[in-house]
DNA sequence: ACCTGACATGTCTATTCTGACATGGTGACA
DNA sequence: TGTCACCATGTCAGAATAGACATGTCAGGT
């Protein structure tokens, strides 16, 4: 969809004319990406807190131990979605929740 | 997915013999809509703050002003990922979305 | 009364995501 | 060496979500 946003907005050609909303949007992108990939971590560090191996996970969830490990990996196939419902499957709070999205990227 | 979730689970029969962990899935479920619930409104109010119509954001993210109303309105054919962006692309930091995501339910 | 701008709601099709399956790789342990 | 548990990666059909469009409501201005 990132691409296909920018292309759409290029053609808009609406109030987009210069270079810096174009780096405003990879920006926001990449921020989108980056807040995903810790919550991937953040996933897999509390299912082995749990001592749960990946197909465990998968059944807590109703999911599959392939779709766990591409959570994990942060594949681009994974939504947010999904990410946050393991998280609270897991019995992450909110607060906590808030961390992982507070948290300074690396 | 909830429904679908649970009767899976339900279907399984594994380690869920007893109503709590039932009661435990609704929770998640209730959170995770509630979360979903709170970004839209939290989309609403920086939407007003930067004096921008359902038009004018839809524009800004290459959607349309259906879809907006329609984060707005907590639809749930909205998804979390999409109000994510949103809010970035409204400039909101993940600091903020932290808040929003660490606000106590009403 | 008539516009006009802003928002809500329903429905379409296309795209994206999901669970499932297959398969391969790794390390541990007998 | 076998095999067993665990994880990674690719693929695919079906489910969920996307943007777009039509249309309706409401409030403000004329």
């Amino acid at each position: 969809m990132n691409e296909a946003r920018k292309r759409r907005l290029q053609s808009l050609g609406w109030r987009f004319g210069n270079a810096k909303e174009f780096l405003r949007l990879s920006d926001e992108e990449a921020a989108f990406v980056e807040l995903k990939i810790e919550l991937a971590q953040a996933l897999r560090g509390r299912r082995k807190r749990h001592r749960l191996s990946q197909v465990g996970l998968a059944r807590l969830l109703g999911s599959s131990q392939s779709r766990v490990a591409k959570m994990e990996a942060g594949d681009p196939s994974v939504s947010m979605d999904l990410l946050v419902r393991a998280l609270l499957a897991l019995g992450v709070s909110r607060r906590e929740l808030a961390r992982v999205f507070a948290a300074k990227a690396a």
